[in-house]
DNA sequence: TTATAGTATATTGGATCCAATTTAGTATAG
DNA sequence: CTATACTAAATTGGATCCAATATACTATAA
């Protein structure tokens, strides 16, 4: 019947498969960094976890590995993705020119109650002293950014490039300084598109992005030294 | 074991799993435009074409649906996915922004092999007189000019981008004006590419996919009058 | 002791079976 | 004749079972 609740603006479907659950539970996991990259994940021990049978759970790696977010071996099994520094660096490129482009869309199209969204966001991403959260609020207040682009593909697109990245993101922003600097730019660009100034959000968005993953590859390359 | 075995160039992992050879299939079923959109696809039948049980055929569809090729609904089976002209103008949008960087890199980057490999594309395509290996052609053209652009992820999500628009693109080759319009540009584009003007290549890669997504727009609308 | 062969266990891929739900079809009431 | 309620068939979602393969373990030989 297609029922659904809508709570809180949450849309819960409650035409969601068992697969689904598992799905959005492991990328969940994935994204926020709580599996090691390299990590093998058991059929058997999702299955166990949900307590169903392995059949929905190997639907929801099948998705996760058309997403990238697993690559599968026959008969070993699937593998929490690791990425490179060249193909984070990729990735972060990536978003400069999409993300950019979606902010320029966007800015024009702004609504008052998306701006005070973002500015909600900003603002407890400012100061959310709990660093588990800093990931989401990040994602909130951009996503509130990019929400009046009338671009369903660019968002999904910049999502899916975002969740591969995003786990390193989060030890980006654990750094005192990435935090820092992060708070900084969201205040910018939340600035400009206050005053619909489309270029200089994009400029700002632009470098934010290209900054961080600058940051980013500088931070995986010391550590690989160490 | 991983055995492979290299042939004409194709590499055929005889890792691939029975799930991987139905994806395949049914991918190229949709993108070549041979299912209808909106057509539902029944598991039943699908396994039996493949003389297999279901499983592997669900596991190929959560991949397809991942990809947005299919939708799916609880209880009621996927179907091809279909698309709005808002939506096919969204990614003809999308793939100029993306793929114009595309041709951006890959210029500077072009080696012998490659230019030779899209001149024959082209000239492949300028002389074929079937229709349905246009479409082939067409993809195979544009994929030898970006494949030196040494920018996998951005390949990724071109071919992506491609998969969802190739049916309606194929619809529009079939046109004679769009056939020859295309042979007019793949050769422009390629002659820039010679020259190493990459700014050339550029300009003319996005009037090429921007005309073409005009054109299909134009084709749609005046279909769905009629 | 170490390397190798062989066996046992664990794990994945696929087939078959059952449950939940939808869809098609039929009968009945108005 | 049409609309509605009921039943049967078709279809999907999930569980359990078996086959194929990989990994871990053990024993044996050098």
């Amino acid at each position: 019947m297609a029922s659904e609740l809508n709570l809180k603006g949450v849309n819960l479907s409650l035409t969601a498969s068992t697969s689904d659950v598992i799905y959005d539970a492991l990328r969940d996991a994935i994204i926020r960094g709580e599996m090691a990259e390299g990590e093998t994940i058991r059929q058997e021990s999702v299955a166990k976890l949900f307590s169903v049978s392995r059949i929905p759970v190997r639907e929801a790696l099948k998705r996760l590995e058309a997403q990238g977010l697993v690559t599968s071996v026959r008969y070993k099994g699937v593998v929490v993705a690791s990425m490179s520094p060249s193909e984070i660096a990729e990735i972060f490129e990536f978003r400069v020119l999409v993300e950019s482009k979606v902010v320029e869309y966007a800015v024009e199209a702004m609504t008052p109650e998306s701006l005070e969204l973002a500015k909600g966001y900003c603002e407890a991403f400012a100061e959310e002293t709990n660093p588990a959260r800093w990931g989401d609020l990040n994602r909130l207040f951009h996503s509130a950014l990019y929400r009046d682009s009338g671009r369903p593909y660019y968002l999904e697109i910049v999502q899916s490039a975002n969740d591969r990245v995003e786990r390193y993101v989060r030890a980006q922003l654990d750094l005192t300084e990435g935090m820092a600097r992060a708070r900084r730019d969201h205040e910018a660009i939340l600035e400009a598109c206050f005053k619909r100034d489309a270029r200089k959000a994009v400029n700002l968005t632009a470098s934010h992005i290209h900054n961080a993953g600058q940051a980013l590859i500088r931070f995986l390359q010391k550590r690989s030294e160490a």
